[in-house]
DNA sequence: GCGACTTTGTTCCTGCGTTCACAAGCGGTT
DNA sequence: AACCGCTTGTGAACGCAGGAACAAAGTCGC
């Protein structure tokens, strides 16, 4: 087998999954071509990034011209793996999870959620999306039915790691959690962590910094 | 004034908002002492990496004990500004905003939100979390009465743009969007960008490559 | 009072990511 | 057919983050 295998860097693995949001939508508004310099700044990316980002999939612009929607679309959608839809099972149905499992952008973006599942009796038999809420009985039975190896925890912090647990044994290998919690999962398994309110914080300290050094330069 | 303003790296923040989640915790638990071994190991962080991140804070441990819980806490919130709450203005409370209104991560840890606003009128006059939902005509009033400089935009992608432009308008200072869209905003705004599904993609992507991997090995 | 142990704070180094700048190549035009 | 403008792809330099190792400092035991 002659398998080049890039070793494609993570935060360029991130990038490429916004361009290929933005070539889905271009080509769906029926363009054809695109400049690094119209996707970079669709893409909020320095253009030259870009490029560099682009050569990890091998040549594939045309210079002088710019780069061809579809081609590279159904190209980055082949290197991601979402050429055809990945199962997924979600645990934790409360207000987050009911936003995730209506997300459309999971759906249209190479996933598909083959199990819902919440521990509370009353959310079970609830429809969202179209899926009945399962209890967490079922749990293995639907990951091995269903061969799913993505996992999403959006649970309270104090179940998380239980959560987590029995998602491994399951057989998930790839778990997205949500909870503000760090889990520790068995060697092998890849666990991705998501704290929504870390981003605001972040995002107040730079405005508070900014405001800060207003004040320095009027004083 | 002798402001240091010691330039903490943006990856140091988004870590200190971890401790600090940690820290809280192990303070409502009693304890009054941790190291930074054990601190590390519940951020899912490395020792070292961690008493780099806390030297940004000056010295504020003691050799031989560890740090001191409630007073690492405290200096922690005062850097990063939550020392009291801020206010934040909400705007689309379809599934995910209600998760985020509901969300008990941000009241506990230093924000606040003063006004939930949505377009679709039937949503308007809804209480979410105590609080009602008010029609898009009320923003610049609320912003201005509150003096709120945080904005979260929670709707879809197609109008996320213009709610941008209202925020900034009305005097908003620092914008996170979980509409997967790039937004472009006049300069002296912060705009940061969470895409949850650009997570799943990676995660997906990380597990097809280890099953790569694995099969290469044993072929 | 002294020694040994523990834990912090710091320093060095390695590797990665990002950016700038330039050469190479293609299309259109004359 | 040759030239010109435009855009990609790549090479180099810079800055930053992460990790390991070491020195300083404080506590506990004897």
């Amino acid at each position: 087998m002659s398998s080049p295998r890039p070793r494609i860097p993570e935060a360029t693995v991130a990038r490429l999954a916004v361009y290929l949001r933005v070539l889905a939508a271009l080509a769906d508004a029926g363009r054809s071509n695109v400049s690094s310099g119209e996707l970079a700044s669709a893409a909020g990316v320095n253009p030259a990034g870009l490029r560099k980002d682009l050569t990890h999939l091998g040549p594939c612009g045309v210079r002088g011209v710019g780069y061809e929607v579809v081609t590279l679309r159904d190209r980055i959608a082949r290197v991601l793996g979402v050429e055809r839809s990945r199962p997924c099972v979600l645990v934790g149905i409360g207000n987050l999870g009911t936003a995730l499992a209506d997300y459309a952008g999971f759906g249209s973006r190479g996933f598909r959620f083959v199990g819902l599942f919440d521990a509370a009796p009353g959310r079970v038999g609830q429809e969202i999306g179209g899926q009945p809420v399962r209890p967490m009985e079922d749990l293995d039975e639907v990951v091995a039915a269903t061969a799913a190896t993505l996992g999403v925890i959006a649970t309270p912090a104090d179940v998380a790691q239980s959560v987590c647990d029995r998602l491994t044994t399951a057989g998930v290998r790839s778990i997205l959690n949500f909870a503000p919690v760090a889990l520790s999962a068995p060697a092998g398994v890849d666990v991705r962590q998501v704290d929504l309110s870390v981003e605001l914080q972040v995002l107040a300290f730079l405005g508070q910094q900014r405001g800060a050094a207003a004040a320095e330069v009027t004083a």
